[in-house]
DNA sequence: TTATTATTTAGAATCATTCTCAACTGGTAA
DNA sequence: TTACCAGTTGAGAATGATTCTAAATAATAA
């Protein structure tokens, strides 16, 4: 996991940023709580008890520095926050989401999925696509009763 | 026009609801600025110039209520406010959408285009879709400067 | 008519997020 | 070493969107 931070590290000297420790400590956070999808809150929460001294703002900041290095990604499901994500290592994309309107849980879909529709929307709407979002909502595997399964992980 | 309305209110009557004169005035705008994508106090704004007495709070409870029913979609462009689509009536799911980085502007996708991706998705994560929100982000047709031209009208 | 319920209004309250500004940091040049 | 400087931080104030509250009003039922 170190060699994660920094390469982090040197994303943010590339943009002339510093590595200070409250945004490594944010870092961490993040890393260490990949699954989930953390408002800035709830980071700030964490990021507490490694960090006593920091402020809400910094993490706001953090966050915010870290979307535009595209370290991160900020999404919103509706409630009224805004949650940070990590990008895959390399994604060109950002992956996709399942909110399950039973249970509340969002598991992400890494493979991408919408080439094909890319290339009609590029064509047709001639459209210069940058990124995207995609959520679905519904059911998840967990609430879905008809002796569902957990799924095979994803790729 | 009318028979749109008159739908609503239908609508509201199945689920024991009425359409006020503030709730009518309301959902008269929202038909009138089908193409954009107003914000609570957009509409709010609109919808004092027919009826002056409205109150914001009506306005945001309207829209909610409408949420509820599935007359309108509500969306979030990463601005920090909402933002209210009218579904197009009968529509199964919700239409898509091209958000300029340069511009601002932002264009509707009616057609489907994620029947394939919604098929892998139910059968991979077992996941029942019920709805979807479908984003891109990239440069529309008017910033893009490569001689484009403005896409055929959407389906 | 009277009782009951739904709806509205205006303004207060709440909550997430951003801003302000004084204090602090680490590095650099004298 | 010392003085400086740009970048960063923390605390709390400010902002802005949204929700809540309480009293008034309108619609409905008995």
């Amino acid at each position: 996991m170190e060699t994660r931070i920094d390469r982090i590290k040197k994303q943010l000297h590339a943009a002339s940023y510093k590595l200070t420790p409250q945004r490594e400590a944010t870092v961490r956070i993040l890393l260490d709580h990949e699954e989930d999808h953390l408002s800035a809150e709830d980071v700030y929460l964490l990021v507490k008890d490694i960090a006593p001294e920091i402020g809400l703002a910094t993490v706001y900041r953090t966050l915010e520095l870290l979307t535009e290095l595209k370290i991160v990604d900020k999404i919103n499901f509706g409630d009224g926050v805004s949650r940070y994500d990590l990008r895959q290592e390399g994604a060109a994309h950002f992956h996709h989401h399942l909110v399950c309107l039973e249970c509340g849980a969002v598991d992400e879909i890494q493979e991408d999925l919408l080439e094909d529709v890319e290339t009609v929307v590029e064509k047709r709407w001639n459209f210069q696509i940058k990124d995207h979002r995609l959520t679905f909502h519904g059911i998840c595997w967990r609430c879905n009763d008809l002796g569902a399964d957990k799924p095979e992980k994803d790729a």
